[in-house]
DNA sequence: ACCTTTAGTGTGTTTTCTACACTAAGTCGA
DNA sequence: TCGACTTAGTGTAGAAAACACACTAAAGGT
């Protein structure tokens, strides 16, 4: 949890003993926080998001998307990467902005303007710390999510939304899947993610057509029917094709 | 010019003589500014930007996208509006959020995280005051934008990439030209942004099977050929079709 | 051995995309 | 007023892409 998280009462203040370091500014500034949708999916379930309940007022009970204050030496991003690993320990992922919420009455402590990010991690490849040591981290399902603090409902659904969107036309999906995976996975990850069921032959033609997965030597094991081949997908060869202009609508 | 333009010594100070108003806070923040990149078109000529020259350090004499500080009352898109109106005399535009730039080393003084925005006018519906009376305000083609302030070139060139992939699946180029217009003038101002020359007949099959646009009785006046007929944008009617699920897709 | 479950594969039909060239209508100037 | 010039406006055939669709193969479980 940051020293500087969500929940610090955040009254400016004209005059504060000497002892406490006070910053002044000659024009009032909002505060500035980031704020993580982060998504997992596992094939078993369905696509989900990452919460936390909060301690403290306003809001204190309710769930709420991790984030926190940005320090002045840091990037946006970094600050993102930061609060996520400080408050769910989630490192290493995709990560990408997706808005910035400033409605001057979001937060009704004071002017706070949120930057949030969304984030793609695969339920199976990080077993989270936070799935089992934090009683106030959880995972919801996306049809599941509880009432959120703030605007965050409003920034779930313009993450989804642009989830939804972005898939369509690059191929982001592979960050939600483990490093190896079949193609029944990857279409049920598609099928959830667009909401509609595709045809296994169509998809499977159109992907491997667009030549951004290897086949692996190596099928899944522990199932109880037959085992299906293992794929990767190939970040470095998508870089190449995009160059070339190449078009990645599913 | 707004009173907080970007133009502003933005030092955090410790100390101010008790007369002057000060905002103290227990941690330091950012200070927050919006940008805007305003798209004009006119089909005689091409697409351009508008940009303002800087009269104070730093980056004194460089150009500059228009913009300034939040203020604690008004939303961001709101701040955009106001900036935009305050130091070009734009008004009543299309406006939408482009990304927010905050590397900590942006701006040399001090740090400032900056949400962008974009901008379309059209250049024949708008007689801008800036273009007239505004020596420190100017349009430039986009293949002749001087070089530009902070990393207002970085922005103006996200704003260029967003503005080429949203054109393709929403219709916001109507944006960009007078309420009335033909359908040359469409097809030249798709071709300007894309970059990539369209066939006319495939091209208005296209846009009029989309039943976006509804044909006027009237046709142009002025020009020393056939007039072509007038055109204008439905924006009710986009609505309902996208409702419904309707693709915009070039 | 056989039952159950999922993997894996190809083709014909329909729809969409693309390339392409002439006539119509208006202005201007001789 | 006639001719020259300029842009408006229109349809179709071939190519490509999208779509719908069903059976055999392989593995584990009983």
């Amino acid at each position: 949890m940051s020293i500087l998280g969500h929940n610090e009462p955040c009254i400016p203040l004209f005059c504060l003993a000497a002892r406490q370091m006070a910053y002044t500014y000659t024009h009032p500034r909002p505060a500035l926080t980031v704020d993580c949708v982060v998504f997992g999916f596992d094939a078993q379930t369905t696509l989900q998001v990452l919460l936390i309940q909060r301690k403290l007022t306003p809001y204190q009970g309710e769930w709420a998307l991790p984030g926190g204050f940005v320090r002045l030496a840091e990037s946006l991003e970094a600050a993102a990467r930061r609060e996520l690993r400080e408050e769910t320990g989630v490192e290493d992922v995709f990560l990408e902005q997706l808005y910035t919420f400033g409605q001057p009455d979001r937060d009704p402590r004071d002017r706070v303007v949120s930057v949030a990010y969304y984030a793609l991690i695969s339920l199976a490849g990080h077993p989270l710390q936070a799935r089992t040591d934090a009683q106030d981290t959880a995972w919801f399902a996306l049809d599941a999510v509880p009432p959120l603090a703030f605007d965050h409902h409003q920034i779930l659904q313009a993450a989804i939304a642009r989830l939804r969107g972005k898939v369509r036309y690059e191929p982001i999906g592979f960050e939600l899947l483990p490093e190896k995976f079949t193609l029944t996975q990857l279409q049920k990850l598609y099928e959830t993610i667009l909401d509609q069921p595709l045809d296994k032959r169509n998809f499977r033609n159109k992907l491997l057509r667009m030549d951004l997965l290897v086949a692996l030597d190596e099928t899944q094991t522990g199932v109880a029917h037959r085992a299906a081949r293992l794929y990767k997908f190939e970040p470095q060869r998508y870089e190449q094709l995009k160059q070339q202009g190449f078009n990645f609508e599913l």
